[in-house]
DNA sequence: TTGCGCGACGTTGTATACAGTTTTGTTCCG
DNA sequence: CGGAACAAAACTGTATACAACGTCGCGCAA
């Protein structure tokens, strides 16, 4: 053992070391660890991560594409930060994911009869047990989270092609900062949400494309709507 | 001067590499002086533009994420190449340019009136630029696109926020590559395409969001199974 | 002739040194 | 005590050397 990894800690896969770096990151962010205002050093991370600065650069590259971060607006040269949560964004960003889903559930529902059926069925599955969640004396956010983001995601793996996976991939997870403070500080609301995933699902069963085009779109929006209330409520993170 | 840009030739701005090269890149892939299929070396690439591979790497992470290259699949070292011409892609791409523009005009729809009149107004005038220079003997193609590509530009930059903004003009500028054949072998139906847009405007004029909506979402839809036509006659670019 | 192995080449991934710029801290003078 | 100028530190942008990995071609043997 000399040539190939003769340092000490396991090298990670050499394709795969940005990558890593980018869903680390992305964790950090998306969970709060890393606040919104937040300043990204890139040679503290690689120092964090134990990388040169290169694969770093390409994650946070990534990660401003995508949104999670921003050039700091006061400073010239271009600092990047973790980008704020206002309620002004969270509307955008909703009716923009919604319109999204909204293509894929369109499609979704122009689908032969036997696979609209299963996909209806797996739907039904996923939203009950959402309701039985959200219902618990004690719910757990997490799983909370974990159950609609599955409902969500199912019609656009099962019918979307591969550039609107593409874009939602992007997209959605940027959400999900917003939507952990959803299930956080709505849960009496989420009986709604599972009342608003029925009529998509029946759409869906209905093969009627444009009902379950704008059954998505209106969970979404209303969605953006109780939310904005709560952060204005809560107040802006990461704005001043 | 002695100091700085000690070299002959014009350096640019050090920040603004990147950004150039990316530019430089996408317009040659948008007109079509980049074959679908071409592979692209980042070598190749910075010593064409006089740069190093890094500024380069950059832009290339970026035209990717943005689906203007792929990764060819045939190979297992990552070869980023141009992305293919396809029926299929056109109509799904042109699809999600409508939903993102759909939302754009959603929101023109419910501005105040006096702003949703002059934003009328001009995309009035636009538009029927647009029908003569169609209905012209011998049409202007760049003309052509630069028209259309106002007209669709001009709801969202007045009524989308940042966040749409970014995305659209992320998304939009991959749509050229299609358009640019739809206005080559569509000269016939442009007159079609102005009617469309005479709708939108009205609803936009009207002050009704849903029917701007549905209005921008029917253009883009139509405008995607004319253009699949074409390309079906034509076949398919860089697939293979 | 065909199949297989091996070596040279091409290309991307990574690390690191260097340059330019902005921010920050400190000192001195008014 | 306040402020301005200067010095030093902190970071990012760029270039470049090096390493890893895959592909392709060539020769050799069956």
């Amino acid at each position: 053992m000399k040539t190939k990894r003769a340092t000490a800690k396991a090298v990670t896969a050499r394709a795969d070391r940005p990558k890593l770096v980018y869903q680390q990151l992305r964790q950090l962010i998306v969970l709060g660890r890393l606040a919104p205002g937040s300043r990204l050093v890139e040679t503290d991370i690689a120092t964090r991560f134990e990388v040169s600065r290169t694969p770093v650069r390409g994650a946070l590259q990534r990660l401003q594409q995508e949104g999670y971060i921003v050039d700091s607006p006061s400073m010239r040269q271009s600092r990047p930060t973790v980008s704020p949560l206002t309620g002004e964004d969270a509307q955008e960003l909703f009716d923009i994911v919604g319109q999204l889903e909204a293509l894929a559930a369109y499609n979704a529902a122009g689908l032969p009869a036997t696979r609209r059926a299963s996909l209806a069925k797996e739907l039904t599955t996923i939203n009950s047990e959402f309701r039985k969640a959200a219902t618990s004396p004690k719910p757990d956010h997490n799983r909370l989270w974990d159950l609609d983001e599955r409902f969500h995601s199912l019609p656009v793996q099962v019918a979307a092609g591969p550039r609107l996976k593409l874009l939602h991939d992007s997209v959605k997870p940027q959400a999900e900062r917003y939507e952990r403070l959803y299930v956080s500080y709505l849960s009496g609301e989420i009986a709604t949400s599972a009342d608003e995933h029925e009529s998509i699902v029946a759409a869906i069963a209905a093969g009627d494309p444009l009902a379950a085009k704008v059954a998505v779109e209106r969970n979404w929006h209303n969605a953006a709507e109780r939310l904005g209330l709560v952060i204005e409520r809560v107040g802006d993170r990461g704005k001043w």
